[in-house]
DNA sequence: TATGAATGAGCCTTCATTCAT
DNA sequence: TATGAATGAAGGCTCATTCAT
């Protein structure tokens, strides 16, 4: 160490580790992988850039460390708040809500997400594709269960409805990821289930349905109407 | 110009353009935005990088223009063939068809459009951003043209449709896009359309219920039959 | 120390100090002096970079005492198996054959002495060095004998004897010590001896063996002479 | 370029080529392979580092081309000083004379050669491998002719002489390529020729046969004293 | 004695872009 | 219009060594 220099802070390894993953995070999102200096980061901690590779082989795993956390975060508490949830309807649009949250709470670890990571090389076969695959297995699950329970058509391949719901919300909320607007996470997630589930197509069943319980309706006055109470009361 | 050296090829203005922008084409597509030098690009055609320059301000212009040429392609017969297309149901499977099918073709074209022009800074307002409205444009109508022929349900929010049938089809052609696996275009349109369209509910409710109302009705008729007023009235 | 880990095992010094050089011998030779890591050789020992500074000032040091240690070994029994050797060219080649057989037996430690210990400035002067004397002095005391016992003429300087030696070795079995092909030592050993003591030229004892020849002759021819048949003949 | 920067001097490519050349050839041999930086090779000229690279693809090819370059200056006037000599000890003489000569007079440049290229793996098939063997088979070509005049044995292995030249000088001049002491090269010349030529061999062998000869001159004499006429002649 | 966290100095390499000719 | 030499900034990564605990 150089004569006059600071003596350097010695933390616990955990702690430290959590710091440079916390401060990766930060500088990342502030700027992007590519702009982001490993040399800022450390700086951000009051540490050097030696340090940050005594915990991180590479600037790049620091990214998926990053991410990695993230999932982790999300993943946390999943199961169990989608076991409060009744109906395989209701729990998709919770899954849909969800990470329309994650999206509008976080829109660059999404858009490191997209951009940085999934789109690469190294993106196959890495922990982040394992937890995303967990993540989104979620999804699929609720679509198997919704069958089994007959709410849902047995006939739709659930992957593709995977990808519309989770590639559509990425779509719908490119501009909030790149910083510009306001994500509405309610209405769209209630959109986004309706044509999930009930599609587009004109229904005639409305009508139909309607039409029964008129007659329902007027069983039931029919029956109302020639009970001995009814006949009473009036 | 060294003594001996072939004068420099003059080519039209034009030709010279287009030789550019078809090796830039190539170039980045097969070693993506980042990867590609303007060097390499200018070699192929036997120029150096000062002539790319004098057609182009920038590498990135140059990604740009060549992402609009391939939108001109794309776009130049779109609205003929969606006009020999009748029924909203089929002329939406048209477009997602057509789409799967850039996709299938030119997978790295669609790879720069969203990995290095769509997520950029520069992409809102740039040209290549207005003829990438226009390319969806043509499902937006479909959708609005499907709703006021009575064969799309009125409420559901078409932009939503739109990014998750394109945000979708992206999703999905994932591997594909990046070198693995084939496209089933003609599978992955039909279930496209078949899940935007119809929805994931299970369509059986409106029958089942006429059932049970039937057998109310009965029941309601046993019970009315067996008052005493019943009788008495009749 | 945390929580739970076991105690540091303690190793009396000079076992220690055995363990490491052990390891450091090892790493050097597969990695090479600069591709060797500290951190490496104290991982293979389960001790961490600074225990390692415990016993060695630095990692130069720890290359020069595994140079030491192997020459240590190789000096061993040099005086004793050369004393079992009768004649100059035996002993000389005794010690080629050894040499020789040092290099196929352990060519990285060879590499490691030519291309990372002699090179550098810090050879001259210290131990190895003088070790490497005392190893190459061996030949240089075989050279001497040689010329007392009249079977090496006295004008040759030593020193460029042994340096053609040494050196021709190391030239010769450069393709073995970068790892490719076999030695055949017994065969280069022969040679070798056979070159240093013989040279090439073709021996001009032609003039001497011509006087000796005709000698002969006249012996012959007196015997001829003096047999009856030629008496008879005449 | 920045606004009041001096504008770089362009020169053409051939003169720039070889003014890189040069001021690498001194850093090199100033610093030695690792710490020769290429900011100061660049320095030297008044370029950046950039400007290197646009003429050489790393620093490792520069290394090797500045050492290909002094292998040509070599080779150049090789075959023809060799042309006028006569005799294979000569000509021996002439190529160990010019090797030391060159070893004085670049001990830097022989540095780089046994240090920094021929040890490493890129050495193996590499043009300054393939011109250190034309360079050496000069040697080679010298003693086969040697052979064929008669001048030299034939039993002895070339490649084997041919390393204990190269290599003899290589040892022998050490001190002098480490920086230190003289080289009498004229000396050093005559008595590898010496050496190598003649060997440390005692040249006995005429002084034996004479002894046979001697016997069998003995052996006649008795022979001849028992013959009859012999006697009657005496 | 052993630990192990932290230091800190460098250097090779890349390439879009410029501009004098 | 075409050339092509030159710019120049920036950053990831390595590891021997130190020293407080």
């Amino acid at each position: 160490m150089k004569r006059g220099a600071k003596p350097p802070i010695r933390l616990a390894r955990e702690q430290r580790f959590g710091d440079i993953l916390r401060a990766a995070r930060k500088v990342f999102c502030e700027k992007g992988y590519d702009q982001a200096a490993v040399a800022e980061i450390a700086a951000r901690l009051g540490v050097v850039e030696g340090t940050v590779y005594k915990y991180f082989d590479s600037k790049r795993e620091l990214l998926h460390k990053v991410l990695e956390h993230w999932y982790e975060e999300m993943l946390g508490d999943y199961a169990r708040d989608l076991a409060a949830v009744v109906g395989a309807r209701a729990r998709l649009r919770l899954l849909v809500w969800r990470h329309l949250r994650s999206v509008r709470e976080h829109p660059q670890l999404c858009r490191l997400m997209f951009r940085e990571v999934r789109a690469e090389q190294d993106y196959r076969g890495s922990r982040v594709h394992a937890m995303n695959r967990r993540y989104t297995q979620f999804l699929i699950e609720v679509l198997r269960d919704g069958v089994a329970a007959g709410e849902f058509r047995a006939e739709i391949p659930h992957a593709l409805v995977r990808d519309m719901i989770y590639g559509g919300i990425e779509h719908h909320a490119w501009n909030h990821l790149c910083g510009r607007g306001d994500l509405d996470i309610d209405r769209i997630a209630d959109r986004i289930a309706a044509v999930v589930c009930d599609g587009l197509a004109a229904r005639a069943p409305a009508a139909d349905l309607h039409l029964e319980t008129e007659k329902l309706a007027r069983i039931a006055a029919r029956i109302e109407r020639s009970l001995p109470q009814h006949r009473a009361r009036k």
